[in-house]
RNA sequence: GUCCCUAUCGUCUAGAGGCCUAGGACAACACCCUUUCACGGUGUGAACCGGGGUUCGAAUCCCCGUGGGGACGCCA
């Protein structure tokens, strides 16, 4: 009396990045794992070596990790499986539950054509099936035959999905699908079947695609007197324009997200609220989401991507992160735009003083540029805040600020002096200050960047444009 | 064509027959805060696909339409 351990796995295909799509789903499976205290298995489905590259299998790898993804099993490759596949498919034609088909991929064709001709759902004929008192073609010479699974005719399939309830299928639409090719290679389903029992897998966690896999990976699991796992069909996500998603929808790869300056946080609650709920939660941390995690508040239908609640959760997390944090990220994207002197101003305290004002770490790297390089403001934005009585308001502040602390508290006195002197409200001088040192009107309370800025480098910004 | 899945504000969703004059969040709009722009705060508008049942009572259960999606490979 032993209750099996809970055992998710993903498992995806490497051929091509991580999509949003794909991480979601590892993500539910990872949480259903963790939410039993069961364990997670990662299996590469390389199988299909035309389109399969080690550059994807790297890609996958890099996708989980940096969504914090880890698994408890795995990596496992399907293509150093094959003998056992090999093994297995030996049993099944020796068993009688696989036969060898003879018929070439010409005449399959032909036999397609023919019944889509005749409006019906294409399927293999059974030529090649043996049945008692029947008797089977004679086999072609020269011709290297494939395996098929010999699937039950009548009754149905069934099955308690996990979000979406029972499922029935007829075995009568079901055909004797291949499970090993003519060059004696294993196919999808049979590979899928052969590892989810070894792996003692539970619990399949998987993509709605794959709803119309599952009794025929039942089917031969029963035939091979393997346990059922319980499955659960997580409907897709669509693209924000409510259209599948594709790489025409841009940042599809998990990575994009990355580079596009999301947290992983953000994306990881984004994701999790996006088809799953807890009651009212929009914002939790990933122990409460591993906590809470059900199938049962599983959304049966698509949903649709939505980039602006990603920003805001995105926002969200920002102002929440370390300073010292994003500090380093806004180091490291501005050394990719090849700014290395970013030693001062300290990038943690830029992030402090925009960590409330930006949705994404290439905002908050964009507006920390200034406080390194020098900005040139346009031509357009000194004629119209360049004013000669915002010029000389900027003098007699330029002197003040020569000999003034360099603390916020007494520059904010500084700034009063300035206005005291010359009879201007504070926008009228901060606008145009913030336009010399910043090369735009808008910025965190002047004060505070100035003291950001230091006296050098602001009394600099000053001499140019005046 | 056949089979399977699906359907609440623009979007993500709450909702397991009465708690629903349908709740929350993003987005939108308005106001407040303010040293600019943001942030933040408060508030407003906005939905049960259609038709039949079942029931005292249906967003919730059943059936039929319709819309959307998926599958039907010697791809995974």
């Amino acid at each position: 009396m032993n209750p099996s351990p809970v055992k998710t796995r993903f498992a995806p295909s490497p051929t091509g990045y991580l999509h949003i799509g794909g991480a979601r789903t590892a993500l539910f499976a990872w949480a259903y794992a963790r939410r039993h205290g069961g364990k997670f298995v990662l299996r590469i489905e390389d199988t299909d070596i035309e389109r399969s590259t080690p550059e994807a299998v790297q890609a996958i790898l890099d996708g989980m990790q940096w969504l914090g993804l880890a698994h408890d099993e795995g990596p496992f490759y399907q293509m150093q499986r094959m003998y056992r596949y090999k093994e297995v498919i030996g049993q099944m034609l020796a068993a009688g539950t696989a036969y060898h088909c003879y018929m070439s991929k010409e005449q399959l064709d032909a036999l397609r054509a023919a019944q889509e001709a005749k409006k019906e759902k294409p399927r293999y004929d059974g030529t090649w099936r043996p049945e008692p008192g029947k008797t089977l073609p004679t086999p072609p010479s020269g011709v290297q035959p494939v395996v098929r699974f010999r699937n039950p005719t009548d009754g149905v399939v069934a099955w308690d999905d996990q979000v979406k309830g029972r499922i029935e299928i007829a075995n009568a639409e079901l055909d004797d699908f291949i499970i090993a090719r003519a060059d004696g290679t294993p196919t999808y389903n049979f590979c899928v079947v052969v590892d989810d029992w070894d792996m003692g897998i539970t619990h399949v966690i998987r993509g709605d695609d794959h709803v119309n896999n599952t009794p025929r990976q039942i089917n031969l699991l029963q035939a091979l007197g393997a346990p059922v796992p319980r499955y659960g069909h997580l409907s897709m996500i669509l693209g924000d324009d409510g259209t599948k998603l594709s790489k025409r929808h841009g940042a599809v790869s998990v990575m994009q997200y990355d580079a596009d300056g999301y947290l992983p946080e953000a994306v990881l609650n984004y994701l999790a609220r996006l088809g799953w709920s807890h009651g009212d939660d929009e914002i939790f941390t990933m122990a409460q989401f591993v906590e809470w995690f059900d199938l049962d508040h599983i959304t049966s239908s698509a949903a649709q991507f939505n980039t602006e609640k990603l920003n805001w959760l995105n926002a969200h997390y920002i102002k929440l992160a370390d300073d010292a944090r994003l500090g380093q990220e806004i180091r490291r994207r501005l050394v990719r735009e090849g700014v290395t002197e970013t030693a001062a101003p300290d990038p943690a305290e830029i992030a402090a003083l925009y960590k409330d004002r930006v949705q994404n770490l290439n905002e908050l790297a964009d507006s920390a540029h200034a406080f390194y390089v020098a900005p040139h403001p346009s031509d357009d934005l000194v004629a119209q805040h360049l004013t000669d009585a915002a010029k000389a308001a900027l003098a007699d502040l330029r002197r003040r600020l020569a000999e003034a602390d360099f603390s916020p508290a007494a520059l904010a006195q500084t700034l009063k002096a300035t206005l005291a002197a010359t009879g201007l409200k504070m926008p009228q001088v901060a606008i145009p200050l913030r336009v010399v040192l910043l090369g735009q009107p808008q910025s965190p309370a002047i004060d505070r960047v100035l003291a950001a800025l230091g006296r050098a480098r602001v009394l600099d910004r000053l001499d140019r444009l005046l």
